[in-house]
DNA sequence: GTCTATACGTCGATAGAC
DNA sequence: GTCTATCGACGTATAGAC
């Protein structure tokens, strides 16, 4: 029945996020977790197609999050504050599932979310700086963004939030510099 | 005889980086490698004790330099200029290597490299804005050495160098916005 | 000192019974 | 929906040839 497919499927998730943030995603075996379960491995399989698609499946939020701002942010903006604060509110939305990742690199690896991150970025640097910008303004907003993005990441959640303002004018500044000069 | 040792182990370790850069480090068997030799996959654990081990063997160099940066700019340096600009060197010098692994997370991982690039990270940290820097300012330090660390890595190599002083000003600026305010 | 032959245990994944 | 049984490939390990 639906109830317990949902009731099953679930729990598993909640087991192998935990694990795969606790020991990394190769070092948790798919036995490891069916054991939490009292199930088998096989049993497993009936509710995902792969371990590959149970670890993608726990980063569906984030990815849904982000291409929701891709989208908002789709071509050039004339308010860069906003770009960088909305991207800020982002990564720190998603910072706990974020430092899971970061901390289990080949988690991050085969969840196949480094590539869209990077396309996503690319989208924010042409809502930065345009579609055709010259070397500087570009490095400029790549600039901007990956501060902001280890600000976000790197420093504890709580500090983050509390000068979230701050964090957007250091991006701010960064953009600034390398778009000085530019017609 | 010792030349044939340094023989073989130095052509394991560039099929090794070939194959490691072209299809990552998981996906990369030691049979693979071995085959590539015309060697079996015992021979290869002659020259090298794990496949770990031969993974870290192929970042020393850039462990090397980093280590090297880290004892320059052990304590607070009231030239950020020149430690931003060191950085730089630093990322661009060794960015095909950084590249390769960032393309190969899982590989990344295994190397051991994330937890020494953090560590240096935050020695540099404290050489920007001292050691019990207030948040603001550990952010602008923060952003100004993720961003110039993006623009070397994800930036074609030839534009980052050609416009290297454009890129220490953009992170010298997101530094002192941070600062700004302090004592 | 350099390498081969062979094996062990574990992994992700599949087939088919209940 | 879950089981048992099994698969091929993997990293690792050791004994012994040369």
């Amino acid at each position: 029945m639906a109830r317990a497919q949902n009731d099953t499927k679930a729990r598993i998730g909640e087991v192998a996020l935990e694990l795969f943030g606790r020991q990394g995603y190769e070092r948790t075996s798919l036995r490891e977790i069916a054991e939490r379960l009292d199930i088998t491995k096989a049993a497993l399989y009936y509710h995902y197609p792969s371990k590959r698609d149970l670890l993608r499946a726990l980063s569906e939020p984030l990815r849904q999050d982000a291409m929701g701002l891709a989208e908002r942010f789709g071509e050039r903006s004339d308010e860069p504050r906003e770009v960088l604060g909305a991207y800020f509110d982002l990564c720190v939305r998603h910072s706990t599932l974020m430092v899971t990742l970061l901390h289990d690199l080949a988690g991050l690896s085969e969840s196949g979310l480094v590539e869209e991150v990077v396309a996503w970025r690319r989208r924010l640097d042409v809502a930065l700086v345009g579609e055709d910008a010259p070397i500087p303004a570009r490095m400029g907003a790549v600039a901007a963004l990956g501060g902001i993005q280890d600000i976000a990441v790197l420093m504890p959640a709580e500090e983050a939030t509390l000068h979230r303002g701050r964090a957007v004018e250091i991006a701010l500044a960064a953009l600034r510099v390398g778009m000085s000069g530019m017609d």
